[in-house]
DNA sequence: TCCAACGATCGCTTTTGTCGATCAAACTTA
DNA sequence: TAAGTTTGATCGACAAAAGCGATCGTTGGA
């Protein structure tokens, strides 16, 4: 296999096409004459044809040699364009980002932190997938995505993570319900009440079982409950009660319905986002930034 | 400024990309892993921005490095095509060429030219333009065109000839003219016939002057002769007569006229039918090669 | 006929590229 | 827990190249 032109020696042709001298193209290079027709010659060599007529009034180029400039330019713009891209990368909040969120938080936090972030950081591109918490740990293993917006503690190797805020969870019930309304729950009151929570994989079932010390036989699982509202709407409907995130609460998950929430008494009851991203990542300033971005759009 | 990638070293990140291991990626460049792992390094520094996260059981991209890839194998794509189009047009009848040719010769040869040139070498682009003979000298002279299809001679400096064929000239008259139909003619019964002649600037009529040893005097100039088409129609009307190049007579030009033609005798008289080029020109040799394909269109 | 302009070439120095060997970190295995 | 593997980074030495100033050869012009 021959040589490959050079990036540089294309810049020389270029510079002998636009100057018609080689010494003026030289000097614009910022190389001497001889090693600018060096160049010229070697790039000659390496295609194998004239590119260049060398006459002692003017500098023409070859029909060819037109052509080599002409796609020449492009390619050296294209670079130009690479190095362009990473410049305005390398500044936080300026390229893409790919970001997994779990079901049971996209809906209640991303219409606010897309909102912000299109406002206050233009040139940021997020792209957002929403799943299930052990396919957007799979998915950040394997590049798929930078780092994720989720509900810890949630087991997984080689990634840091970083606390936002603490997201109470609240008892939905029906307004005839023997626990509704009556002020503050103590967590002891859930059992054999028939808890409704979704289906398993979703993590916010077993963070709730756990903040309320329960088992999962005191709860019953819904048919195909995949979203909170679908439980919403069983509750609504005297089916049974269920624990929701304030978050989903404060997004005006029950309106249009009349169930009643309550608050825990006593222990701490909730569970944790954060954001969790590869030990090794090298944008982790980028993503601490990220993380207090989302603390500031929960807060306010 | 700062340094420039090279496409070396996006071939390897690329490589890398692809293999997701450095050491195989180095394989595949034929360089060893120390090598391939400077220049990826040198890559991030030039950029000033992590591409790759190292991690002992996979390399993964950054997102900013999967653009620079997607961005690098197009760029190492354009200058494979580059590369290509030499290799392709460094074989004869295989790239582009700009022609030039003077009106008396275009209309009543181009048609097969242009025609077997498509037949015998599909992947040659032949560009046309019709000039008159010193507005094409001076276009190759800027390198606007790369061979001249014309009569010569033609004075021009730094150029280098090929006579191709001989085109006699030949008598057209009206039918109840003088000299018409009666078989051979000599030059000299031409003076105070009231030749048409092209307007000034068409060295068919210079040529046609010197071939029959007359001067600018023993012509009568048409309004705004531009064509031997016009002259022709002309003879047709009785307005005069003309000497018409014997390519145009075989190529039907007086076709649905009248009009007579007659052949010289004694002395040659013709014009001398050529290509030229700049001297200096590198395709020299594929230029000999089309004079012998314009000779194989005119006798054959 | 000499001169000026221009690109090519030469000899030399400096820079860059490359390699093998080795290091350091992180998993794996015993 | 400790040795062993794997992997990318680093080091030292050498070779290749890139680059420069000086000079040459050619070509037009004075």
């Amino acid at each position: 296999m021959s040589r490959q032109p050079t990036l540089k020696q294309l810049r020389y042709l270029c510079a002998v096409a636009e100057h018609g001298h080689f010494g003026h193209a030289a000097r614009a290079c910022h190389v001497s004459q001889s090693t600018l027709s060096a160049g010229i010659l070697e790039l000659e060599s390496t295609l194998g044809t004239p590119l260049v007529e060398r006459s002692h009034r003017q500098v023409l180029l070859t029909t060819l040699g037109a052509d080599v400039v002409r796609r020449g330019r492009d390619i050296l713009r294209d670079v130009e364009d690479l190095v362009t891209l990473c410049d305005a990368a390398s500044e936080p909040f300026a390229g893409k980002m790919r970001l997994g969120v779990i079901p049971t938080v996209a809906p209640f936090i991303l219409p606010r932190l897309l909102n912000r972030l299109r406002e206050q950081h233009p040139g940021f591109q997020l792209f957002i997938r929403e799943d299930l918490s052990q396919h957007l740990v799979d998915a950040l293993h394997h590049g798929e995505l930078d780092v994720l917006l989720l509900a810890l503690p949630f087991p997984a190797d080689s990634v840091e993570t970083m606390n936002l805020f603490s997201d109470e969870f609240l008892l939905a019930s029906p307004p005839g319900h023997g626990l509704a309304g009556n002020g503050k729950v103590r967590t002891e009151q859930l059992k054999g009440e028939g808890l409704l929570l979704l289906e398993d994989g979703h993590c916010l079932r077993e963070h709730a079982l756990e903040a309320c010390k329960l088992r999962g036989s005191d709860v019953s699982v819904p048919y195909q409950a995949t979203s909170l509202n679908t439980i919403v709407q069983m509750v609504a409907n005297g089916i049974g009660i269920t624990l929701l995130p304030r978050m989903a609460v404060d997004a005006q998950i029950l309106s249009g319905t009349n169930v009643c929430v309550s608050e825990f008494t006593g222990r701490n009851v909730s569970r944790t986002i954060g954001l969790m991203w590869r030990r090794k990542t090298p944008r982790r300033a980028e993503l601490r930034l990220l993380g207090e971005f989302v603390q500031g759009c929960h807060t306010e």
